[in-house]
DNA sequence: TTCCAGGGTCCTA
DNA sequence: TAGGACCATGGA
């Protein structure tokens, strides 16, 4: 792999190739936007960029290496070998068609801040929707970078409160959000979650409003670097019945039957099967 | 009109 | 501790 800088653009060659949609649409991030099959351009904390694949691998811009090293290099899992990844998750006889349905699928790095009220949002909700709540919060209390908000501050969703939240849509989830980000305001310390393990990690995120099992994995999948998280939602759920079982059973033991079989990457085996669970659903209503 | 969506909280038995 | 009602909202 070599990365090289011209023009204020990053050209990354990367060895296994990239996915664009199944990376940006499969519901892990919320700020990204087609502008093209092989382009795409979101926010991500305070920073906007275009992605484009190549036939070498992929461009950012606008990027330098100061924020490639500092951000992009982390925020696009950029040094894990995904074609290694692929060829282990295909050794599951089940698995092996999802993953070469989806083979150049991406984990991303997100901000931890981002991914958690990302992740509140999505109680009881569906992908379109929750990336408009987002933006509508982005607008309105994000900082203006020209052009374009950066996601906000915990203390500017503090100071919002409750009423102003559920002005942007959030519904019964505003709630959340202000207790949320009123304790992170108030000193919750979300930064650490990467670097206490994932049992320590979870039990921290459980202490927050609206933060339940699920989401807290996500957010330990998407933003803290923790492969054998296996959030379950409605999708993931009727996916491990319809494959792996032939009847329903508790959530809990779906997660440690997830990561005695998958590993490390309980997380990436996730992401294969609701992403295939949602396209082919898509597929088989056209 | 009803169902559904990357669920969590709170109350009751 | 487990189960169930309830919570907002817009698209299908």
């Amino acid at each position: 792999m070599s990365t090289n800088f011209v023009d204020n653009t990053a050209y990354i060659d990367i060895d296994c190739g990239i996915d664009m949609a199944a990376t940006f649409q499969c519901g892990q991030a919320f700020r990204w936007k087609e502008v093209s099959p092989d382009v795409f351009e979101g926010v991500a904390g305070k920073h906007r960029a275009l992605v484009e694949k190549t036939v070498f691998g992929l461009t950012i811009t606008p990027c330098d290496e100061a924020l490639y090293e500092g951000f992009w290099r982390h925020y696009l899992d950029i040094d894990r070998d995904y074609c290694a990844c692929a060829e282990t998750l295909s050794r599951d006889e089940v698995l092996a068609p999802m993953v070469q349905r989806c083979r150049g699928m991406r984990l991303l790095n997100q901000p931890v801040w981002e991914c958690l009220i990302s992740f509140i949002l999505s109680s009881n909700n569906n992908v379109k929707r929750i990336s408009g709540i987002i933006e509508r919060l982005c607008t309105r209390y994000g900082e203006d970078m020209g052009g374009y908000y950066a996601f906000p501050a915990a203390d500017v969703l503090a100071e919002a409160g409750e009423r102003e939240l559920k002005e942007c849509g959030t519904g019964y989830r505003a709630a959340y959000i202000a207790k949320t980000a009123q304790a992170v305001a108030a000193g919750f310390n979300i930064d650490i979650l990467p670097y206490i393990g994932y049992e320590a990690a979870k039990e921290e995120l459980l202490k927050l409003h609206g933060v339940g099992e699920k989401v807290a994995d996500c957010v330990l999948l998407f933003s803290c670097g923790y492969g054998e998280a296996f959030p379950v939602d409605v999708w993931v759920h009727r996916a491990v019945i319809s494959y792996f079982f032939d009847a329903d059973r508790p959530l809990k033991g779906m997660r440690e039957f997830a990561r005695k079989r998958f590993g490390p990457m309980a997380g990436l085996a996730q992401q294969y099967l609701f992403h295939y669970e949602r396209i082919c659903k898509k597929d088989s209503s056209l």
